[in-house]
DNA sequence: ACAGGTCTAGACCAATCGGTCTAGCCTGCA
DNA sequence: TGCAGGCTAGACCGATTGGTCTAGACCTGT
């Protein structure tokens, strides 16, 4: 565990910002969370606030397409891609505490003063979807029906991941994977 | 437009909050765009922000629950009324401004300190949940089905809204209503 | 041994936060 | 006409906010 304190201090702010939002968190509970000073924040982010709330949302943007990636790697067909990423997301939902809001939302949607990071959330989910199409077509579905079905996943993650933090159950999150893609014998229920 | 004080309250912080959340916005940001003066906050909610916080969420729930009913008064089918619904949706995005977030989560979801707010934003959730799949049934499908149908059309309505939040753009909810319900001429597309 | 840059440490600042409190307006009743 | 209570109005409070600034620890090349 040798993480540099640009990384401790990204890491503690995602962790938190993902709890109560951007405006929920001061940059003195950050700093105490992480165990540094002010100086060393506005050393690495001279913006402050702003600066490390976007490499925090960049911090779990980057882990998340990892976490696509394997989820659709060994995937049989789309629909079971989907499912692992449920899961996966789940089990993320535990690891990081029942309150863990989805990253993007909860750093980047801090109102219209913050146009930066709403065009960020767009660019990052745009990149998620478009990560999955891809996976779609090489799954087998028609280009069309593959974007379908990436925006489908997105959707879904999003909505369950939301159901998820009210009830503060993971469950929400798998249950809604068999109901939205069920598990059959057949190869090409993707875009049955 | 006989709006009680508050009812005025309410309106205000509803407003903002679902911009920029319930740590995004202070009392006199709400205030001045109320237009009354801090006493008058402290005499109809004494508990102070939380208490506003509350009655905006309650507001916005009873309005949504409307808008519902509404959507499947008169559908053919469930399909029929879930693309009506998203519609009423996307137009309501429109009228409150592209920055607005989901009424509940924007202002409910505020971090662990704020339990109530946690239980209140579960209990919301489960009622449209509950409303939608009384609909399915009444509209024909079978109970089982029902509550899937209920549970996919929240999950649509929350990952579109954010979607659409992102991209300043009420479209994402319309197309999203027909790729997840496409008309058929087939009534029975509800369950199939 | 010393110089120079990188980074940590935390005191300090004005502004704003949520919340309290008192003064007085305004209305209904006697 | 006077009084009582619901409500408005806003000054004021300590605490906390994001941000600035200086002092010095530490490391590296010469």
């Amino acid at each position: 565990m040798t993480m540099t304190t640009r990384d401790k201090l990204a890491w503690a702010a995602a962790k938190l910002f993902q709890e109560k939002g951007f405006h929920g968190v001061g940059l003195n509970e950050i700093l105490a969370s992480a165990g540094l000073p002010k100086g060393s924040l506005y050393h690495h982010f001279p913006n402050g606030k702003v600066d490390l709330a976007l490499e925090a949302a960049a911090f779990t943007h980057r882990e998340t397409t990892r976490i696509i990636d394997d989820a659709f790697r060994d995937a049989r067909d789309f629909p079971d891609g989907a499912r692992t990423l449920l899961h996966k997301m789940a089990k993320m939902f535990e690891i990081m505490g029942s309150y863990t809001g989805c990253p993007i939302t909860s750093i980047l949607f801090a109102g219209p003063e913050y146009e930066v990071f709403c065009e960020k959330s767009a660019e990052y989910f745009e990149c998620w979807i478009t990560q999955m199409t891809a996976h779609a077509e090489r799954l087998g579905c028609d280009p069309v029906q593959a974007r379908v079905e990436g925006e489908k996943a997105f959707h879904t993650l999003q909505g369950g991941w939301t159901l998820a933090r009210a009830r503060r159950d993971s469950d929400v999150m798998r249950n809604l994977a068999y109901q939205t893609w069920p598990e059959t014998t057949s190869v090409a229920q993707a875009t049955a």
